[in-house]
RNA sequence: GGAGGGGUGGCAGAGCGGUUUAAUGCACUGGUCUUGAAAACCAGCGAGGGUGAAAGUCCUCCGUCGGUUCGAAUCCGACCUCCUCCGCCA
């Protein structure tokens, strides 16, 4: 959420600044809710005030031994017009708040101009596209001939389309990346791993800013209170240090975890519908740093090239491409992708996304830090990416790792995690 | 599942209907003293919001939501959550 200050006192400049993101402020509601709110909230508290002087007055009164029936004179009428107002300036401020929560972030000023994708720009790629000498296969195709794959029938026959079983050697190699990912991330770039619920309340939703707009993305299960399963695992990462003060020496906070990951795809029908590109569950290692305002730019930089490791290390050609305003995400500021090669279908797929959210999340979860240059409590800056999609990684091998017989080799950083195995047959 | 006890500022912890503008301690900040440091002493120090040029001033906040009352951290109800004991269990 945006500072709703600073949204009052610099309104034209904030809406041409969300212009960049495709994203149209209702200046004038924001301005009529204001006007409301402002004499609401002033008479509101003037009747607040009274009624505490003169209840102070009953407690004096009494305590003299003295009659209070004076005092009490007009208090019912009191009580019921400050009631009405109370009730009133709440309806407004729920209704601003509301507003409020569904407004994106502000883009920061490098990220480019561009309505959607066809507009974002490719800053950097790594690697060389392998020629094949034969035609080479999408991993739909190579997973269901390997003897032991994958298999989408079953898991159509178990829950539904978008769904995979990995059988034996795939499911291993599926299992290897998982390892292979938090052991570089916390061995060798200093995160912290951990293991958390997949299932959060509506609380951490809203701290991440997945809640109140984009309920329908979620899968929402019948328990009262609201529980969600976590559609990334930055919720749970990310909201540990909801409602925190946190000490300026125990920054920059950088935790890592492997979960599952469940998206309903609402809205992307006919997308990626064959293989595992785009399924309602997949596992995914997350990335999240806590730092200090003045350190989220680097700190992005350095997450994104935490990522950008592990595609190395996997010897995966990728670009890293930077979003622009039109497409970034709610609650970014700046997203870099990481896009990985397909040969099946000749072109660069994201794999990662990096993004710096500045304040925005930090404000809804209340994440503070405490600055010692001014003693107080300043809202921290929030940094999440993918380090990265493990079945995207898995199909990003099975093709560019793919023999003309079939057989997938496995990347030499795997081979730890699979003793013994040279080859998926 | 049963019984009991808790949730108060960064932390610890008092308060249990009306000088609470939440005691006190720790931590923190400034100062005195000291060659320097420590100790001691003095002073300051919760969060969010409104209003104002500023000084200031007002409102809200004691797990959450609702209720009682002129007045609630304090009483009542529901819920969340933590701890102890018992039972059950991977």
């Amino acid at each position: 959420m945006l500072d709703p200050k600073s949204i009052r006192l610099e309104l034209d400049s904030t809406a041409i600044k969300l212009r960049k993101k495709n994203f149209d402020l209702d200046k004038d509601k924001i301005t009529g809710l204001e006007h409301h709110r402002k004499t609401l909230q002033l008479e509101t508290e003037s009747l607040q005030n009274e009624r505490n002087l003169k209840s102070k007055a009953v407690g004096k009164a009494k305590a003299a031994g003295e009659d209070v029936s004076d005092i009490l004179s007009g208090m019912d009428a009191l009580k019921s017009e400050l009631d009405q107002k109370k009730q009133q300036l709440e309806g407004l401020q729920d209704q601003m708040q509301g507003y409020l929560l569904r407004v994106p972030n502000i883009p920061s000023d490098d990220v480019p101009e561009g309505k959607d994708e066809s507009n974002n720009k490719m800053i950097d790629s790594w690697g060389t596209p392998r020629k094949f000498e034969f035609e080479a296969k999408d991993h739909a195709e190579l997973g269901e001939n390997l003897k032991e794959g994958l298999e989408f029938s079953t898991a159509t026959k178990l829950t539904g389309s978008r769904f995979v079983v990995m059988r034996g050697g795939i499911a291993r190699m599926h299992r290897a990346l998982i390892q292979f990912m938090l052991d570089t991330h916390s061995l060798e770039h200093g995160y912290t791993e951990f293991n958390v619920p997949y299932i959060v309340n509506e609380a951490s939703l809203k701290g991440t800013s997945q809640l109140p707009k984009f309920e329908e993305d979620l899968f929402k299960l019948h328990h009262d209170p609201s529980y969600y399963l976590i559609p990334t695992a930055e919720v749970p990462l990310t909201n540990m240090v909801r409602g925190k003060i946190l000490q300026p020496d125990s920054l920059p906070l950088k935790y890592t975890a492997h979960t599952p990951c469940f998206r309903s795809e609402a809205g992307s029908y006919g997308k990626d519908t064959k293989g595992m590109i785009r399924q309602h569950q997949f596992e995914k290692i997350e990335l999240v740093q806590i730092v200090k305002p003045e350190n989220s730019e680097e700190a992005l930089e350095e997450l994104t090239s935490h990522a950008e490791i592990i595609l190395q290390k996997l010897e995966l050609p990728y670009q890293k491409v930077i979003l622009c305003g039109g497409d970034l995400g709610f609650g970014s500021a700046k997203t870099y992708d990481l896009e990985v090669w397909l040969p099946s279908q000749g072109m660069y797929r994201e794999i990662s996304s990096c993004s710096s959210f500045t304040d925005f999340q930090a404000r809804r979860m209340q994440a503070r830090w405490r600055n010692p240059n001014t003693g107080k409590p300043e809202l921290v800056h929030t940094i999440n990416g993918s380090g990265v999609a493990v079945g995207r990684a898995l199909v990003a091998i099975m093709e560019n790792y793919q023999e003309k017989s079939g057989h997938i080799r496995i990347p030499a950083v795997l081979k730890k995690y699979m003793p013994s195995m040279d080859y998926l047959e």
